[in-house]
RNA sequence: GGAGACGUGGUGUAGCGGUUAGCAUAACGGCCUGUCAAGCCGUAGGUCGCGGGUUCAAAUCCCGUCGUCUCCGCCA
């Protein structure tokens, strides 16, 4: 090795040792006949102290150093003078006094800051830059330290499954193309004219096929792909922590899972309170109904509440009519604000209409109801309360839990709007009434999903989770003649409002297997040559199974308090699908299209 | 497919009809033996993303386009 210690644990034991380092420079502090290089490889930062009297040579060479150079330093560990320490480095108490320099290479000037500190504003460096020059931007501490962690992460993750009796088993990226789900990443096949592979989006048939095969417990850190448009938390590519486990049910997977994350939190964030043990259980109508949305962020209050009800008798046209159309009236309470601008209402009706909401019913409570709980006019402040009776007032006031300062906000929609510009507002309340505890970590669960929703578009049932999800036991008698009453044994865990994960109880049976199929419109035809291997393999005495994949970037990311996947992985792409570093994708050879026996269409740009 | 935001020296930004396009930082040169975002002095660096239009005059207003980000649709 070109060094004996690195640049992070050098301390007062090591004083009078002769070591030799190497690393970047981090800063360079130029004095004339003293030089300061703080020293940076990924352990940390080390001054390196060379006088020009002790060692002009090594001075010399010091002298022509510069940023990001890359140096090899030889000398004697030595304790700094009182007063002249750093506290803010692990090596802060010594420095090494330079005996021997030598560039082992120059570096060009970088296109951004990399020594931590240097964008002391705040502000960071334009995110396109970054990706096109990422192995700069991973070297700054930002980055590795996410890098760092996402190991950690996947490390304990090994462990904590191998001591359990899991085993890890790779499975194919070059696979087949399945209809059901997300669009598939294809790869030609140049041994098989006109034929694909498809890139898997989880390797959810092979874990079932591998639990046919008898693994009992499998895991794997697992590469999937998508294709379909990016979000923040979304990436063509995207890592899994993929579990099955034979023989067990859904509280079995549950309790392993939540075993794993409580143990990762204390591990990874001790000074991060998981809000509740064990985590709470939701069921996915509760959690509509309360939070709008099926992964509610329970790190504050504010639950939606629903006057429906009361809006189908009340003489507000508005109101009445989305009741009358099979649609709700719900609202969620801003707390504090019912004195809120004009303007700031505004800008959250807009904030609302981004979501599909016509608009936005406000009514700030600003005094105290009377002694018979009816409000004085004047005691309010909205743009409605003449359509409303007093009573009617009240109720919404009581059903809301509203206090005297708040401010009610109602939405009058079909579900499919009400419910996620709810759960939206909600959100956008909690981050401006800063009522999000930022170092919370809860954890929920939420169970008892749908197993079928309608599709309009194209008249037929389909799967909300994935079409190997069983129903509840008692629930399969409704498969044919109600099918949207039918419960599925799926269970998805949410943290911080982010769906970090979600499994099921699979149907390891053929025939229950085909009715599900059959319900969801397959013809015999289509189940034989898309699954035709997995209804065979489950005539072979398949266990009954189950498991569930968490997203893994996600997870890294709570915990990176990262906004965005694409800072905890090394080299993502942009929202465009693209990468800035390697400009891929990119065009290919005739001769590697004509051996791939395909001929382009005119591109369309 | 749709909506919005942003694009000004290497970087981060100010300027939003007439400025010599300002500031900070980095870079380069000089001075300097105790700094740690070192300091002081000096130098260089910009076709204001690109194209078109409006105007006597455009970084600034309008249209288009490219790129990045966020969101909707899409996606578990």
């Amino acid at each position: 090795m070109l060094k004996t210690h690195t640049c992070g644990v050098l301390n007062l034991t090591n004083v009078g040792d002769v070591v030799t380092l190497a690393g970047w420079v981090n800063r360079r502090r130029d004095h004339g006949g003293l030089i300061f290089i703080d020293l940076r490889d990924r352990f940390g930062i080390t001054q390196v102290t060379v006088d020009s009297e002790q060692a002009p040579l090594a001075h010399a060479v010091a002298d022509q150093a510069r940023s990001e150079y890359v140096l090899q330093v030889k000398g004697q560990v030595t304790a700094r003078p009182e007063g002249l320490r750093n506290p803010n480095l692990s090596t802060g108490a010594i420095e090494l006094i330079a005996e021997e320099v030598v560039i082992l290479n120059t570096a060009k000037n970088p296109p951004f800051y990399i020594a931590s500190g240097m964008s002391s504003s705040g502000d960071d460096v334009d995110e396109m830059l970054r990706l096109k020059y990422r192995y700069l931007d991973i070297r700054r501490p930002r980055m590795a330290q996410n890098l760092l962690l996402r190991h950690r992460i996947v490390r304990f993750i090994r462990e904590f499954f191998s001591d359990r009796d899991f085993i890890e088993v790779e499975t194919p990226v070059l696979l087949k193309s399945t209809p059901e789900g997300a669009r598939d990443f294809i790869v030609p096949s140049r041994l098989q004219p006109g034929e694909f592979y498809a890139l898997p989006q989880s390797p959810q048939q092979l874990k079932q096929l591998l639990m046919v095969a008898g693994i009992e417990r499998y895991f794997q850190i697992a590469r999937c792909f998508r294709d379909e448009d990016l979000r923040a938390d979304r990436q063509p590519e995207f890592t899994q922590l993929d579990l099955e486990m034979s023989f067990a049910d859904a509280n079995d997977i549950c309790a392993i899972i939540e075993a794993m994350l409580i143990e990762l939190s204390v591990l990874i964030a001790p000074h991060k309170p998981i809000q509740t043990l064990p985590f709470p259980v939701i069921s996915y109508a509760d959690a509509v109904e309360y939070y709008g949305i099926d992964r509610p962020d329970l790190r504050f209050g504010q639950p939606l509440f629903n006057v429906s009800d009361l809006a189908a008798a009340s003489d507000f046209a508005v109101f009445r009519k989305a009741v009358e159309a099979g649609g709700l009236v719900k609202g969620v309470v801003y707390p504090g604000a019912s004195a809120l601008s004009r303007r700031e209402i505004d800008e959250l009706t807009d904030f609302v209409k981004q979501y599909g909401a016509k608009g936005l019913v406000w009514i700030g409570i600003s005094d105290e109801p009377d002694a018979a709980g009816l409000f004085a006019p004047e005691s309010l402040r909205s743009q409605v309360t003449k359509f409303f009776t007093p009573a009617e007032i009240q109720t919404i006031f009581e059903r809301s839990g509203a206090a005297v300062g708040d401010l009610i906000l109602l939405v009058a929609d079909r579900a499919a709007v009400v419910n996620p510009c709810l759960a939206n507002l909600r959100l956008e309340i909690g981050r401006r009434a800063r009522l999000i505890d930022p170092n919370l970590l809860a954890y929920c669960w939420v169970v008892d999903f749908p197993l079928l929703e309608y599709n309009e578009e194209e008249k037929r049932w389909q799967a909300v989770h994935h079409p190997f999800t069983s129903a509840r036991d008692e629930d399969w008698e409704r498969l044919e003649s109600d099918p949207g009453s039918v419960l599925a044994k799926a269970y998805d865990v949410i943290l911080n409002g982010w769906e970090i994960g979600g499994g099921s109880i699979r149907i390891h049976r053929s025939d229950l297997q085909d009715r599900l199929f059959a319900r969801l419109g397959l013809t015999s035809e289509q189940t034989e040559s898309q699954f035709g291997h997995l209804l065979e393999a489950f005539q072979y005495g398949a266990p009954p199974h189950g498991g569930i994949a968490l997203g893994l970037d996600r997870l890294v990311a709570m915990f990176a308090e990262a906004s965005t996947i694409r800072d905890v992985i090394a080299f993502p792409k942009t929202a465009a699908g693209t990468d800035l570093m390697l400009d891929s994708p990119c065009a290919v050879t005739e001769a590697q299209l004509a051996e791939l026996h395909i001929a382009l269409r005119p591109a369309k740009r």
